[in-house]
RNA sequence: GUGGACGUAGCUCAGGUGGUAGAGCGCAGGAUUGUGAUUCCUGUGGUCGUGGGUUCGAGCCCCAUCGUCCACCCCA
């Protein structure tokens, strides 16, 4: 084992037998997501370190210690990006696209060095929206109800919705020196890691996990009341628009994100089927970010999804799904061999839609067969030396006791039509 | 970065106190010389993660190392 290169720790092979779930995850999403009016934007997974830092966070945890950061050739410091919401600002401020609203989604790759585990890797997938040009809390409210839509169609239930709102920095700032006041106090409280965040960023030290940190701040202040009118406001109307459309929700005063840029809403769709990372799709709005980036100053609002947890919580849900062929063509004899090629390439002329495996490697009916068998196929096209001098295809059903028939090329063009009704990939 | 568990056949795993490796599944073939999925039979399969050490002898004991998993931290 050793002497065989591995895949680097914490990078995942995504094998063909789990392919099915990731296809159910991406055709519902592309689907839903443009159905919404999102287009589709590819940027780069390499950017300059300088991006990641000014978006995300000088301290946070992301950017001090989990950055895949390499210097390049010409002395530029650049880095495989950790998430996409920073690529994507930066790609619509660079083109332009800023001047007007845009829905924007994304997928891919990043990479975040930390520890593996289950539901976390080195190099994981995301898909992600972005909304650019709209303060209402409407646009808010439409990306948390796509979300719905989308675990719905997938099939998954007992995700939980998580809500909270950050104000604005106003606000905000207000609230942290009450918050700052109040944890100074019960300083000596605090686990070491949530006294270098009273330092450093605050409100982090509202989502510890650790108990007595817990405990020391169970009565601190709440930003929910530091809240002015418009904030206030904003945050009723989404919670109207949850109620309205029978999204059930909870309020989580803990709720901070860990990524800087964020102000009022955030939320977080949270499973317990997965053991200690059960965030699977997390969002907020940053209205500020991207006028810190050089951009002119534009409302904001995203989220992103972690495509391997929610592959996995498919796949525990459903874990029979698996793409299936129409048809095996079996061919045994020399010249029935010769003439297979020719036949599945007349078949595939005639029936674009076909998902037609042809038999290669010879064998006997009985080797062919099984093949056909594993291969999920709904049925067996059978070419040997009989239907080769009666000039007809053999076809048996191998889902089903329906028995053989005997078509002429015509005919079995026909019947194959009427087979392809559903959708071979899926079950 | 910290802690714990674990690395034996392609896969899932057995292998009391050290005596030169087993099962199921899979794969190949046969029973059924033109027919799968069921059943029965046969066969195929492993430098026991790697490197050292102890021993007459190590899958088993000791050390180191690499890797995997789970949790902490943090996050999608």
């Amino acid at each position: 084992m050793s002497k065989h290169i591995q895949a680097i720790r914490g990078m995942h092979d995504i094998l063909p037998e789990v392919m099915p779930h990731w296809h159910h995850l991406e055709d519902n999403a592309r689907r839903i997501l443009t159905n919404y009016g999102y287009a589709e934007i590819r940027t780069p997974i390499v950017e300059m370190s300088e991006l990641f830092k000014r978006s995300i966070g000088e301290v946070t945890d992301i950017v001090e210690k989990e950055m895949y950061s390499f210097e390049d050739r010409n002395g530029d410091q650049l880095s495989l990006r950790p998430e996409g919401t920073a690529s994507c600002v930066r790609a619509v401020i660079e083109h332009g696209l800023v001047m007007q609203t845009q829905r924007l989604w994304y997928r891919g790759p990043m990479f975040r060095h930390e520890r593996p585990q289950r539901g976390r890797y080195r190099q994981f997938n995301q898909i992600g929206a972005e909304v650019f040009g709209l303060t209402g809390p409407d646009i808010d409210l439409e990306l948390i109800l796509l979300t719905a839509r989308l675990w719905q169609d997938l099939g998954l239930n007992g995700l939980r919705l998580e809500l909270n709102s950050l104000g604005d920095p106003e606000e905000r700032r207000r609230y942290r020196e009450d918050l700052v006041a109040f944890l100074s106090a019960r300083r000596a409280h605090l686990d070491p890691e949530s006294q270098r965040r009273l330092e450093t960023n605050p409100l982090r030290v509202l989502d510890a996990k650790h108990p007595e940190t817990q405990a020391a701040i169970a009565d601190a202040p709440s930003l929910l009341e530091h809240l002015g009118e418009t904030s206030r406001t904003h945050f009723a109307t989404i919670r109207q628009g949850l109620d309205q459309a029978g999204i059930a929700y909870r309020i989580n005063t803990r709720l901070v994100r860990g990524l800087d840029y964020y102000n009022r809403t955030v939320f977080e769709w949270i499973t317990e089927d997965l053991g200690a990372q059960g965030t699977v799709c997390a969002g907020g709005r940053y209205d500020g970010l991207v006028e810190q980036l050089g951009g002119r100053a534009t409302p904001a609002v995203g989220f992103a999804l972690g495509m391997e947890r929610l592959v996995e919580l498919i796949a525990l849900a459903e874990p029979t799904r698996r793409a299936r062929a129409h048809a095996y063509l079996v061919a045994v004899g020399e010249r029935a061999e010769a003439a297979s090629m020719p036949l599945a390439e007349r078949l595939r002329d005639a029936l674009p839609q076909l998902c037609l495996i042809r038999h290669s490697g010879g064998g006997s009916f009985k080797s062919q067969f099984k093949k056909a068998d594993k291969s999920g196929a709904r049925c067996a096209l059978i070419l040997g030396e009989s239907e080769l001098e009666q000039d007809l295809i053999g076809v048996k059903s191998l889902r089903d006791d329906s028995g053989q028939q005997q078509f002429d090329f015509d005919t079995l063009v026909a019947f194959l039509a009427r087979e392809l009704g559903g959708d071979p990939n899926q079950t």
